[in-house]
DNA sequence: TTGTAGGCGTTATCAC
DNA sequence: GTGATAACGCCTACAA
């Protein structure tokens, strides 16, 4: 363990002042290549580190940028944070991750945590039930970046990345009328996150289109945790309404439907076609496969993660208004098919 | 934005010293119950925040834990997570996380940037095809704990927390071989991690064990990428031998076996039995219903935390040696069974 | 119990 | 092109 070397050091050791000795390291122009080179091969054999948190308090800034997310589990997040991380560590950018597992108290205390660390800017997929957003404030009021994506608030002072979910929640819903259904139920989460509201719209829509009349019993708002989905496939033994067609807005719990319903005798799709959201590995590994939205992560992840950037940086966004929504597509696999050998 | 308000505007408004007004915050034995909470309630009412960089510089600790793993997006990895998290945070530390994507390259790259951001613990979970650790000597020689969970190096500076996959593999192979398996295949990762060596060694001795003669034939290498799995599935097509028994590594890809298997027209678990490694979720969404080795994600990421602190505070560490290796369980389930209506 | 003053390692503003 | 020197905000001997 060789003792820290400072700036200090080497200036004394190269008879020059400190300052020329921090200028050469950052390369600042008005410095001579000589001195520099000098400056920096010292450097380089007396094994010499920055201190961070001696730059981090002198700049007042941390170059890292935080992030929330819900849980990270999923292939989605994943991705999304690989996209993330990408972008922030080309710009010199450290991420420091926490989830949230959906609770807004825990969401509440990692947004608290992360603003003490001072971070640079902050990235957040909302927990399941998070209902306010007074946590974010502090940052706002603070001049701190604030990037939502998936599942977002709409606040004038945030940049949102999202998907089109009513179109997408409308697309689901369509594939499955095209297929024959006319008893559809939407399996939605919590309404509060406007991701399941926008699809809820879609779906409703997609009704009205085709003439087919919607009420309060054909939404099931769950949690979509597949530890409750019992409940729902008991609600689908007992009722009286013999549904046809499921969208679930989620690919997990769309797969433990599956399952569940599967158990409790249902042919899938022959009486109940389902489609599910999100593109998830699972999709191809259960049987039958299963039809689904698909969105960009990755790319999710980059455009958060360079709005974040660029605000840093003081570049002006190109885009006239701070929402930024992707294309989504709709994948066809055997769980919606009309004749499925 | 209020401007940041700091120890020296609370001792000026206050008329005591900064040293004080620091004491109290810290609640330090030798302070007034009456000036700290005098300070104190100045302070809330101030709206004051300490500066975590000033307080680095200070201590030249960041209070900040690092952590590598390989992939985000698994069940295991979001509750090992989740556990490290917890404990961390309940002891004041924030938590860095990164991926490396299962590459050596990344990890050595986050690697360094942790150090560099100065964390005071790192705790790793090693990349599919990691096969040195000098990126993690200077960890050891400025100090800084290194812990490893579940696909570890045995380093003696360094504490591991594990399973004893010698056994588990052992356990998973017997189970086959108790459901009259007798030509068996197992599917590992790369023998490098030695995760993946100890399953094999336990596989080899239950072959041994059983009389089945043990030759290289009985061994598939992979990186256990679910895109690679047609490479077996094509060999088990080609292949003289047939093989009644899969042991494969990780639930992923033998989910994936098991979909692309029945595709190719094998009966699962008829033809050939199949048991995983892991107890994802997959498991129970898959058909037929994956058998497998279940380990305690959480707990590991619990008792690498707590080693990760205990080690910082000081604390001497109980156990004898510095591996700790924690309890798996046989979970059967119908990709096993003999009979699978 | 409280105050003083130096240190933590860099950056940045002036001068020269 | 380079050098002093003052921040940056907090901690902590050492004094009082």
């Amino acid at each position: 363990m060789g003792k820290k070397i400072t700036i200090y050091d080497l200036a004394e050791q190269l008879e020059v002042s400190p300052a020329t000795v921090s200028r050469s390291l950052n390369n600042h122009p008005s410095i001579s290549l000589k001195t520099k080179t000098k400056v920096l091969t010292a450097a380089r054999n007396a094994g010499y580190k920055v201190n961070k948190f001696a730059v981090n308090l002198s700049k007042q800034k941390s170059n890292t940028i935080g992030v929330i997310v819900p849980k990270l589990d999923s292939a989605f997040m994943s991705t999304m944070l690989a996209g993330v991380e990408k972008v922030a560590n080309e710009a010199g950018y450290n991420l420091i991750i926490s989830q949230s597992l959906e609770s807004m108290e825990k969401e509440k205390m990692n947004a608290q945590a992360l603003f003490q660390s001072g971070v640079d800017a902050l990235i957040v997929s909302l927990a399941y039930d998070t209902s306010s957003y007074e946590h974010f404030t502090n940052y706002i009021s603070a001049g701190v970046p604030v990037l939502f994506v998936d599942r977002v608030f709409s606040l004038d002072d945030c940049a949102t990345i999202v998907i089109d979910n009513r179109k997408a929640g409308y697309d689901a819903t369509k594939h499955l009328i095209a297929q024959g259904c006319r008893n559809l139920l939407h399996i939605s989460g919590h309404l509060n996150r406007s991701v399941y509201a926008d699809r809820l719209s879609g779906f409703k829509t997609a009704l009205a289109e085709s003439g087919i009349k919607y009420s309060k019993a054909n939404v099931w708002e769950s949690d979509l945790d597949p530890k409750n989905v019992n409940e729902l496939v008991d609600f689908l033994k007992q009722t009286d309404v013999s549904f046809d067609g499921i969208f679930v807005s989620n690919d997990r719990f769309a797969a433990s439907c599956i399952k569940e319903l599967q158990k409790a005798g249902f042919d899938i799709p022959k009486d109940i076609k389902v489609i599910g959201f999100n593109n998830d590995p699972i999709c191809e590994l259960i049987t039958p496969s299963l039809s689904t939205i698909d969105y960009p992560g990755y790319q999710m992840g980059v455009l958060a993660a360079q709005g974040a950037i660029n605000h840093l940086n003081g570049n002006i966004d190109l885009h006239p208004t701070n929402a930024i929504s992707l294309r989504h597509q709709l994948i066809i696999r055997e769980s919606t098919a009309n004749s499925f050998n």
